[in-house]
DNA sequence: GCTCATTGGATCACTGGTAGACCATTACGG
DNA sequence: CCGTAATGGTCTACCAGTGATCCAATGAGC
């Protein structure tokens, strides 16, 4: 007989929509969709984008300034602009928690490599190779405070020359939770080098139109990372 | 520099509470995470499990009843029993969307052969092998009426003995939306005896040990599926 | 056949969040 | 320098959704 459990019924709402609010602004942010120095749309933009009414997420924007995400300015060409350097994430020092560290890599290792594949598969325009490159060297150049966000940018990139907004929305979504937990881990500069060398690799793969060459390069670099997380288990 | 577009920052709200439950449900009972013919959970549990208000809830339930997809009975061992056969998701013959189709295959064709995979890798119980070959089998002499929920309660089994919760959750979001597209084509008998000998080929892998096999496996069927689909396109 | 636990059915005061109007500040352009 | 457009700042009436309580039906077990 078919047993009543299975996997579980995620709830309809979790938490407040404050709080959703906040996370949403707080994910887009690390995440590099707004990079550290440019300015967020404004007020009414992005209340209409995160179907918000604008009294909430002002309550988040207020909140987000006072914990150092964003400065606000009044008046015209004034606007939320997102701070050079980010705060670490208030973790008091939290365990990680290796099953979820694992659950994590795992469905990252699954979806990222695929992307960069599908991505080396695709004839993409001048522009798309153009912003690739670009960006790679933005990030090669970046300085360590600045280069978490641009880092999940460029992956969020490879993802979306992809070409399956799904798989981008996963990707991010995924992408969004192993930064929770490299936040509790230091970044050195010798891992940006190795990164940076990994990357361009996975650059060229793709700008090469070489698949299997782009689903190894990613592979590598993440299990660089993964390596790295792993170390601070003990 | 960074250009300001991005991937896209994902809505806080979408519809309002009593839609979404809908939706929830919906989706469960179409995932067969309840059964045909099986009880849901009592209204105060549901809710609870849910995060909604029992007033919510039951409006949704009222609705579900008035569409056909559950009956529901008062009184002690009372509650909210699933239809044996679905009712066919009211889709006027709207067509099908071949970006989206082609983004969901994609999607899927990622993260159900990767799941495969792991399950092969993992050690199973016992009880988890008698779960997954009872179910084959349970779906091997299912009507065709109440096919598509078991199917789908066999991929997600698959997807869950893998061990990662989050590629779980991955692909029962992504075969809840593959689904919505399945269920505007129509179900073959042929198609069930493939299907059939195909989710043999899986689960015989994934009790094996076999990896690559169980990759192999998944793909064949997924492709099988894909290539039925797509003849819906013209 | 009573009893009682378990379930669905109904009602209502309260609150978090919304929509929309209006005010305040700033900087560019003439 | 002034006017105006673009932005953040404030206030308020309203409502969807909650949570709590009570009622009603049903069937198992004594």
């Amino acid at each position: 007989m078919t047993q009543p459990i299975g996997p579980p019924v995620p709830p309809v709402r979790t938490g407040n929509v404050f709080e959703e609010t906040m996370e949403r602004l707080v994910r887009a942010i690390r995440l590099g969709q707004f990079p550290p120095g440019s300015r967020l749309p404004p007020e009414r933009d992005l209340a209409e984008l995160l179907r918000v009414s604008r009294t909430t997420l002002r309550e988040a924007l207020a909140e987000l300034q006072t914990s150092g995400y964003v400065s606000v300015q009044r008046g015209r060409y004034g606007g939320s602009y997102v701070a050079e350097s980010l705060p670490r994430s208030a973790t008091g020092e939290t365990p990680l928690d290796p099953d979820e560290v694992w659950d994590l890599l795992t469905l990252r290792r699954i979806l990222e490599p695929a992307a960069a594949e599908l991505a080396a598969e695709r004839r993409l325009s001048s522009s798309q190779r153009e912003r690739l490159w670009s960006l790679h060297e933005e990030l090669a150049g970046a300085s360590i405070d600045s280069y978490r966000p641009l880092d999940s940018r460029l992956h969020l990139l490879v993802a979306e020359l992809g070409g399956s907004p799904s798989l981008l929305a996963a990707v991010a979504d995924t992408r969004a939770r192993v930064n929770a937990l490299l936040d509790r881990i230091p970044l050195l500069p010798t891992n940006l080098d190795h990164a940076n060398a990994q990357h361009e690799d996975v650059v060229r793969a793709v700008l090469d139109g070489d698949p299997a060459a782009a689903r190894e390069a990613m592979l590598d670099h993440l299990d660089g990372t993964a390596a790295l997380l792993r170390g601070f288990l003990g």
